[in-house]
DNA sequence: TATTTACCCGACTAAAATAGTAGGTTATTA
DNA sequence: TAATAACCTACTATTTTAGTCGGGTAAATA
């Protein structure tokens, strides 16, 4: 089981895009800024997520992506999973050969963890992330930050700054 | 977050203690033959079990590692705590400032995200593992296969045909 | 049709973590 | 005192992470 930053940067990304889906496609420099994701990195994600037909691209001027569908239903472990190659806490995959072709003494064990995450993750939405007020309250402050980047000449300023 | 072999190696270690604690100490050449580890590695494992006063050692002949407490009084969480330094999912440590010193938009997904996996392995003491049915039965083939390896010279041949 | 925007793709890389190895020291028991 | 097993430190190959870089390609706008 591994969750780092490029779980986290992922989740971070679609919700990013589930907060701004009103005026048409977001652009990855749009979500770089605002989240302080690199933009190169960000693009390597979204690969992984478009071929996961988590999202849809849109290409050219005003381009950008788009949620493939409403983020009611889409959830968090389909986006870690996308970019994880697994979700999963066993070393051996689940195929129960941990040990020389054998199960080894804890397998059953980090099975049980897996599925706990799992259905943890699974539970939760984007709808769901997007209604919280944890989420709210850092998203208008993330609107406003981006804001006042945008007029301090193209952002280069603050974003100086903060770095 | 991070669950790897490191903690599964550990947890594993640990239950092989718990389960052959009848007669008197266990080595870690012991530990390492019947679950496949490394013995150096145990040897890294075991220093930080025992700083978290996981186990007490008995040096020389004879002697190994006995659990601290009684079985049912050691909790998983507690043995993947002690070898990584964190069972955390966030990206800042719980301290809120995973971007440039604000709370990222994701913060406490992972908070409780990281709850949730630290109650679920709370909850889980060794006892538990070793009346688990199969935990028993691969325990059972375990010693079966190390009975064999000790007749067969030192059990390097066998050893040799596993590895 | 030229240009811009933004997605697309592959290769490369510094730094960190993982999963060990190697070799020696100290304490205890037979 | 010889053997055993914990204890300790340092080193290392491999893998993963978290990017960077440089060049494409497709679609919209002027």
């Amino acid at each position: 089981m591994r969750l780092t930053t490029k779980g986290r940067y992922a989740v971070t990304a679609m919700l990013d895009l589930a907060l701004h889906t009103d005026n048409g496609p977001v652009s990855l420099s749009d979500i770089s800024s605002r989240q302080g994701i690199s933009l190169s990195y960000l693009e390597q994600l979204f690969a992984k997520l478009r071929k996961r037909q988590l999202v849809i691209s849109v290409r050219g001027p005003g381009g950008g992506y788009r949620l493939s569908r409403d983020r009611s239903e889409i959830f968090v472990a389909q986006i870690v999973d996308a970019v994880n190659e697994s979700v999963d806490a066993t070393g051996c995959q689940g195929r129960s050969d941990c040990q020389g072709g054998h199960t080894c003494l804890t397998h059953h064990l980090w099975c049980d963890l897996s599925n706990q995450i799992h259905d943890f993750l699974s539970g939760i939405s984007l709808e769901n992330l997007v209604k919280r007020q944890d989420v709210r309250l850092v998203a208008e402050r993330q609107n406003k930050d981006s804001k006042m980047s945008a007029t301090a000449s193209q952002g280069k300023i603050s974003a100086a700054i903060i770095g």
